[in-house]
DNA sequence: GGTAAAAACAAACACTCGTTTGGTAAATCG
DNA sequence: CGATTTACCAAACGAGTGTTTGTTTTTACC
């Protein structure tokens, strides 16, 4: 039975978890190597089996990291807001803030395919489902038309703020900006007068 | 000045692009090593340099075939309609079903980031943008309400069916069925009567 | 049918990958 | 202070990476 102390205070854990962080959300899980993570904090590749079995394993920390976070600032955003559409919108601005510059560890949550570490895919897989759960009930408490389909409402949402990873360019629309322009144009009826 | 022949017969070129798509579609294009393609057509490694100077050069084949095939496919299925919104939903339903289960091709345009290959990032980019300027095209032509941000719906509606390469699962709704609830959900109004 | 071009093989090169092993300095706590 | 545990270094291992080079087989064409 091994006895257990308080960890040191000069441990680099902390620093390698945010450097771990800002490589995968930046070139990706399968784009990044130990050598890369640990050449940021100046330790050798070895060192960081101290704190993790395997790369996989350091995902997976990261990843649990990640919507921790996301989730906390969603939180903190619906905050005292009543309003089902405005709890929907803050939503979304906060989801969108994390995961293209606010956060790191966010941007690795959308930006990582948990089947690039297959070790750890199941508890990816469950922890972004544990995430979108916040989302649909958002999706649940809005006032809507009988029969709209809340499910493709919350996976329209969700897909087109996610994607724009891939096109969000910094010093143009702001992610807020772009948030609220999506939210808006699903409230919004695009159908003009019929004939 | 080097005289020139026709192809040979039996050159396996073809079959490369084919495995590369199918690999870099499944796999993503760093989790796919050369040695993951030519074993996939009997071959040796350094064969493939026969054909390509460089793997990036060989998934920047791959792409241009994809926007090539996802191109035609749209275009056959907007084919002769006129109505615009039945335009841009033929379209759409085109576009998912391609990137969803019936082309490797497509597959790989939406799965690959351009960044995963630094030297043909400004083609795979310019090839992307190439064929999102056919959708742009189809919302322009949307009888809209005035003021509404066409860009914006086009980011919004091409994000959720790209997205939808994470989550969607054959056997269970179609490609179709989603493009066609998205489109729905787009036109349809979502907010209640004011009070 | 001979010949030049096409398309491959065979074998390696130089490097990077994730990971393991054995040893060591230093901080924690009694 | 002393013992124990934390947190790392140092060095390597074996496998896998994209790619190159020289050679050989096979095909298309005159």
């Amino acid at each position: 039975m091994p006895a257990l102390r308080a960890p040191r205070a000069d441990n680099r854990l902390p620093r390698i978890l945010d450097a771990a962080a800002r490589l995968f959300g930046g070139q990706g899980f399968q784009g990044t190597s130990v050598r890369d993570i640990v050449r940021a904090v100046d330790m050798l590749p070895g060192s960081l089996y101290y704190h993790f079995a395997t790369k996989d394993e350091l995902l997976a920390a990261v990843y649990a990291e990640g919507v921790r976070r996301i989730s906390a600032r969603v939180r903190a955003a619906i905050g005292r807001l009543a309003d089902p559409w405005q709890r929907l919108e803050a939503a979304c601005v906060a989801h969108l803030q994390a995961i293209l510059k606010d956060d790191d560890y966010a941007q690795v949550v959308i930006r990582v395919r948990p089947g690039d570490a297959p070790a750890a895919q199941p508890r990816l897989v469950a922890l972004r489902d544990e995430y979108e759960a916040l989302f649909a009930e958002l999706v649940a408490h809005l006032p809507l038309p009988r029969g709209t389909d809340r499910r493709t409402l919350r996976l329209m949402l969700l897909g087109s703020l996610n994607w724009s990873q891939t096109w969000y360019q910094p010093g143009r629309d702001s992610p807020q900006t772009i948030a609220r322009r999506f939210v808006a144009l699903l409230r919004q009826p695009l159908n003009p007068k019929e004939r």
